[in-house]
DNA sequence: GCAAAAGTGTTTCGGGTACACCCATGT
DNA sequence: ACATGGGTGTACCCGAAACACTTTTGC
């Protein structure tokens, strides 16, 4: 099968840069090459567009054929359009960032990778094509946006301490963050819910669990409410 | 001539949104098409992606072919990939936002539009395609970057009265703003050069003009300064 | 009882906001 | 002289930041 037009067209791909956090650091998804070009070199996962289906549609989908996870948190980031960004040819890359639970699941790659594992944001492998590009413009957005924006929230589990919370901002905006006017913040903004829950298996107090009631924050926008840290 | 691939490709353009601003409203450039289909409507400018250029590159060459500005500020949106989007076919359209200083030219239409004019933000016509959606989106994209990237300048004279600039932040905001803290805040980022050169032909006092440094900006990025309105 | 982390208020400081009058210029 | 807009300083208030100790739990 084949296809013919008029005048040339470039060729349309997502990529999509996936975030998840650990204990200690913000890490990236990628997937080591198993064809040229770049062969054996490590990239963020992509793929074609497919005529039938929308940008986001694309980016869900080659996501879970990389990882497995479907229903996650992704937001289109910047289309990447130079002319020789791809060896093979022009190729228009629509990239995506992707916000997911870490410890939900373990990579598992697709045919066109050889293998597939987290890396840490700050020590990163060399990446082919213009990746690293798009890795630092992805680093970028989630650092300036988690500020205004509840997305952190779907890096953590759905039940967490206020500790792990705050961690989560101390890692990805690299600063140390007093804790009384962390929770004092956290907790005015009224969009997080009391749990009547506990930390298991600790070896100290265990910490009361929270959870991002995404209801009651819809609400408070509606108010004039604007979330920050 | 004609191209063929293996698998079939959506065709790529880029939309442009242009803002101008004049005495009393925020304005964006539009064209009024003169083909099916939408013939008739009005529309953002835009076109087809070539293949030895850049998406920027693309922008701007269709920007100058509609309005014959070159070296504008332009920054991209976003991209529009619906699959319904253009009743012609699969079209993915990489939105872009331009900032002109309106007074400087005459709108020119190109061969494939009937007519182009401004039209107030706040009162546009029915537009075609998905282009309601686009300015939209251009529309609070300028609304917030403008509060911290000093990006307004490009709507105005190189030359210009506080007053003016006073103006074009409460036309885009759509609030007043208090004289004395605006003039208080934006003297004291130390971004701006005080002339010796005054408003001409004005029936009363003359106000003093001043010309965005945009190298002090750049200087006082790197000393951890943050522009905010 | 000790190690480890949870949980909790008050004071200080700076920046944002509100606010009104005199001055320069052209007619 | 008057109409029009240019230009200027101070007081208050609120939210951000700094800061240390007691409590709970597991070992």
């Amino acid at each position: 099968m084949s296809y013919t037009y008029e005048h040339p067209r470039p060729a349309l791909t997502v990529d999509c840069v996936v975030f998840g956090l650990s204990d200690c650091s913000l890490n990236v998804l990628l997937i080591q090459r198993a064809n040229p070009p770049f062969q054996g070199q490590w990239a963020i996962p992509g793929g074609f567009v497919d005529m039938d289906e929308a940008l986001d549609d694309a980016a869900r989908r080659e996501l879970q054929e990389e990882t497995g996870i479907k229903n996650l948190f992704i937001e289109q980031l910047y289309t990447f359009g130079s002319v020789d960004r791809d060896p093979r040819g022009r190729v228009v890359s629509v990239a995506y960032m992707a916000l997911v639970r870490q410890a939900d699941y373990r990579p598992q790659h697709a045919d066109d990778a050889a293998d597939a594992d987290w890396f840490a944001v700050d020590s990163l492998p060399e990446l082919g094509f213009d990746h690293q590009q798009i890795l630092a413009m992805a680093h970028d957005r989630i650092r300036s946006k988690v500020q205004y924006q509840p997305i952190g929230f779907e890096l953590l589990p759905r039940k967490f301490p206020l500790r792990d919370l705050q961690r989560l901002y101390e890692i990805i905006l690299d600063r140390e963050i007093d804790k009384r006017n962390f929770r004092k913040k956290m907790l005015n903004m009224d969009v997080l819910e009391e749990l009547d829950e506990f930390e298991q298996n600790v070896s100290h107090r265990a910490a009361r669990l929270y959870r991002f009631n995404r209801r009651k924050y819809q609400q408070r926008l509606k108010e004039g409410f604007h979330f920050e840290i």
